[in-house]
DNA sequence: CTACCGATATTCT
DNA sequence: GAATATCGGTAGA
């Protein structure tokens, strides 16, 4: 099954194929170990709930490519696209294990803990050296890579997602359970203080 | 381990 | 102006 037929389905069912596959870029290679679902329309903690923006387009487009976005002022986070096209439906890559190029990924996060490389999808991204020029990147033909692995069925454990305020009850965070790459617990962001002086 | 806080661009109101 | 798919530093249990 080629990877663009995998990706495409409800977000929901396509989230947890990711568990387990090989992503590299620039020198370094993981293994993804925690993932969140993204739909379109229906979904209100999906970028693409209000419809395409210059942000999101790239959710609308086809299957197996880097959906790139800035945020927080700082942080670049990646998603793969998953099909149909014409429906935005995305998967994060919230966190992986490093298995190849762990000297290049450690310059990149000034020297963190292994198990720290990429646990997070900032930090994921930061390890493997993705920016916002990959976004709307081909996992198929460029120098992103995506390869699937099957993974047991009881090894994959569910929540809900992390750090949305709009939508909680959607259990759509995928992780390998035991995994200590899978990103720490944090509590969605405290509301907002007054403008300060 | 949990919790709070600041930095800061893009998007929406 | 306010919210946001975050992280690193610091504080406390």
């Amino acid at each position: 099954m080629s990877l663009e037929e995998a990706l495409v389905g409800p977000v929901e069912e396509v989230a947890p194929r990711l568990l387990g596959a090989l992503l590299s870029h620039g020198g370094v290679a993981l293994r993804v170990t925690e993932v969140e679902a993204y739909a379109g329309p229906t979904d209100p903690g999906s970028h693409a709930y209000r419809g395409p923006t210059p942000r999101n387009q790239v959710m609308f487009g086809p299957p197996a490519h880097l959906y790139c976005y800035f945020t927080y002022g700082m942080h670049v986070c990646a998603n793969v696209v998953c099909g149909p096209e014409g429906t935005p439906s995305a998967v994060l890559l919230r966190a992986g294990q490093v298995v190849a190029g762990v000297d290049d990924a450690r310059m990149r996060r000034d020297g963190a803990a292994d198990r720290d490389l990429a646990r997070g999808p900032a930090r994921l991204c930061s390890a493997l050296g993705l920016t916002l020029a990959h976004n709307g990147a081909s996992l198929t033909t460029g120098e992103v890579r995506l390869t699937l692995a099957d993974v047991a069925a009881g090894a994959v454990a569910t929540g809900p997602r992390v750090g949305l305020r709009g939508a909680p009850e959607r259990p759509w965070r995928f992780w390998l359970a035991g995994d200590p790459t899978v990103s720490a617990y944090r509590p969605a962001k405290r509301l907002s203080r007054p403008a300060k002086g």
